[in-house]
RNA sequence: CGGGGCGUAGCGCAGACUGGUAGCGCGUUUGGUUCGGGACCAAAAGGCCGAGGGUUCAAAUCCCUCCGCCCCGACCA
């Protein structure tokens, strides 16, 4: 391919509603151009890289045994309303009405439709284990869709589904994903870490995201260096220590705090560090209210409040229903004579002489002895973990790290086969429920992943399985036709040894050229000039390394493919 | 949804406070000189200044409404 036949156009400067690098490089290197907020349209160069991610999925979920199909975009919203999600999840979906007035959605994930699927196609043992996958375009109407492809509001999703005999059945089905998602990864040159992770809307009782650290990742990864615990932080725990309670912490006291409602003032004003206090958030959990207890220098983590108390939905109660379960307004509620369900952090149980409100306006308590003074519904894990904890495995310090999802592999159990009655007969003929796993690949923002963690000041570099082209002739002086049919031999020879590659021949200087190599990020660059050719042959240099070589005209197509084979990544 | 910021040529920006009908750089087109790390000279094309309404003799500029985009937060009592 020719430059000057196909639509490439880049940029000198970054438009300015691009924040991150990756973001910044797509558009400047003119793989993707924005449609609106959350949608973007991959141009030739980019869809080249797309689709070699996407091959590369294709390619390791074959080998794994997945059998391909491609689900509709368009569901009846019947589906939803059957497995209840069209509830859960309704507002991040987008909806639609045929002329008929049914209401449609498009899809944002398809575990209905492959349930739904599966319960019509398999009646016996004999076609399980079954394990089907699409790569799609998936809808989501995110809160905040961000930094280009990363959340975006159209997407390309690779998703699979693994249908089950047994647990154990299952096990492997998601053992056999993990696997290759490993791979997958692996090839497309991205360092990513399986961590333990929250299953959030999807469900199900366990699950593993894959992490590409990056600065840039809107995830929080806790890390354990001693026993390689990795947790994103809407499931991290820690390991609290038991301390013994304080023998007599004496009678719990009222003391006026005027004006002093968060616990940093309280804090100023009754000059005790905020550990000392118990902090009181009043939740509303569907829709009654409900107290959580984390000591004052602590946040809740919301994900594991949620999943404890098996809600639907939980926010933070407004004015009016804190007035109502504290007695008091803003900022000075406490647990003591609270008659709402109380849920209080594990690391409080036998907490003695402490700060909290005391339901009543401009009023704390002292010496509060959290288990004589309240009557707490239940003690277990709430707070968001952070650096500097100790790691639940082996008590070692916890670090933090940024990741971007790419990759998430859930065991769900019977969740939704129970909600489609997906049932087969056994050897027995008795029937049973399938047991279902989901395992999803953001292909899209696996692509900018790459980006991510695959550039410098001048541009992308391209791990060479995934490059738009491997190979980048630059044809120095495209008007002296010795040149240019040097330049066009070698590509003819590369392509016949199965390397792709793309011939700048624009009448452009050599600067411009040499700019543009390396800011889309062809892993190998070859010079066609009459200057190298009077020197020799042809210039050969990798993306990621500063020298090149020269090789003669007859050598060149060989050296190039060593040399590529040699720098896989 | 709340807070903040921004919408002027394909991209980056100035002009706005102090109204007088639009400019700079890059890019694009043409011609010329150049030619190994984003050259130079000359000429040119390209804008209902996000949209609608108002004030005014006159609005990119002032006022109101809406829309779009970006960032922060989705929350600590």
């Amino acid at each position: 391919m020719r430059w000057t036949q196909t639509l490439i156009s880049t940029l000198r400067d970054a438009p300015q509603d691009a924040e991150i690098t990756s973001h910044k490089l797509m558009i400047r290197a003119g793989l993707l151009r924005k449609l609106g907020g959350g949608l973007y349209t991959f141009m030739p160069l980019g869809l080249r890289a797309l689709h070699k991610v996407e091959q590369i999925v294709r390619e390791e979920m074959d080998r794994a045994g997945a059998l391909e199909i491609l689900m509709p975009a368009l569901q009846p919203a019947e589906l939803w309303q059957q497995s209840g999600r069209l509830e859960t999840m309704g507002p991040g979906m987008f909806k639609l009405k045929d002329r008929q007035e049914r209401l449609m959605t498009l899809g944002p994930t398809h575990e209905e439709v492959v349930t739904d699927l599966l319960a019509r196609e398999v009646s016996s043992y004999r076609q399980l284990p079954c394990t089907v996958y699409q790569i799609q375009t998936k809808f989501r109407d995110e809160i905040r869709p961000r930094f280009g492809l990363m959340r975006a509001k159209e997407f390309i999703m690779k998703d699979a589904y693994s249908f089950d005999v047994s647990l154990e059945a299952a096990d492997a089905s998601y053992q056999a994903m993990y696997d290759a998602y490993t791979r997958i990864f692996k090839r497309c040159g991205l360092t990513a870490h399986p961590v333990e992770a929250d299953t959030g809307d999807i469900g199900g009782k366990w699950s593993h995201e894959f992490m590409v650290v990056a600065d840039a990742g809107e995830d929080a990864i806790l890390e354990c260096a001693a026993c390689g615990y990795a947790a994103n932080q809407e499931r991290a725990e820690r390991h609290v220590c038991t301390c013994a309670p304080a023998a007599d912490t004496p009678p719990m006291t009222d003391v006026a705090t005027p004006d002093a409602r968060t616990i940093q003032e309280v804090s100023a004003f009754l000059k005790r560090p905020a550990a000392d206090f118990i902090k009181t958030l009043i939740y509303v959990a569907d829709t009654k209210p409900v107290a959580v207890l984390v000591p004052g220098d602590r946040d809740v983590n919301e994900q594991k409040l949620k999943r404890f108390i098996g809600c639907k939905s939980l926010a933070l109660a407004d004015d009016d229903t804190i007035l109502k379960a504290t007695g008091a307004p803003v900022g000075f509620a406490g647990p003591a004579g609270l008659a709402i369900p109380i849920y209080a952090d594990a690391s409080l149980r036998g907490a003695t002489d402490r700060v909290a409100g005391a339901n009543k306006a401009d009023t704390h308590v002292i010496h509060l002895s959290l288990e004589r003074d309240a009557k707490v519904t239940d003690f277990t894990d709430l707070v968001a973990v952070v650096t500097g904890d100790l790691c639940p495995r082996c008590q070692q310090t916890l670090n933090t790290k940024r990741g971007i999802e790419v990759g998430h592999v859930f065991k769900l159990g019977t969740q939704y086969t129970d909600a489609f009655n997906a049932k087969f007969l056994n050897e027995k003929g008795e029937p049973l429920t399938m047991i279902m796993g989901c395992y999803g690949i953001g292909v899209t923002r696996t692509l900018q992943a790459v980006v991510e963690q695959h550039n410098d000041a001048d541009g992308i570099i391209w791990p060479a399985a995934i490059a738009p082209y491997q190979v980048g002739i630059l044809l120095l002086d495209p008007k002296d036709e010795t040149v240019a049919a040097h330049a066009q031999k070698l590509s003819d020879k590369l392509t016949a040894l199965g390397i792709d590659n793309l011939i700048d021949d624009r009448e452009e200087r050599p600067g411009i050229k040499f700019k543009d190599a390396d800011l889309v990020g062809f892993p190998l660059r070859a010079v066609v000039g009459a200057k190298s050719l009077a020197q020799g042959g042809i210039e050969l240099k990798l993306r990621s390394e500063k020298t090149f070589t020269l090789a003669p005209v007859d050598m060149a197509a060989e050296q190039i493919r060593e040399k590529l084979s040699r720098h896989k990544n």
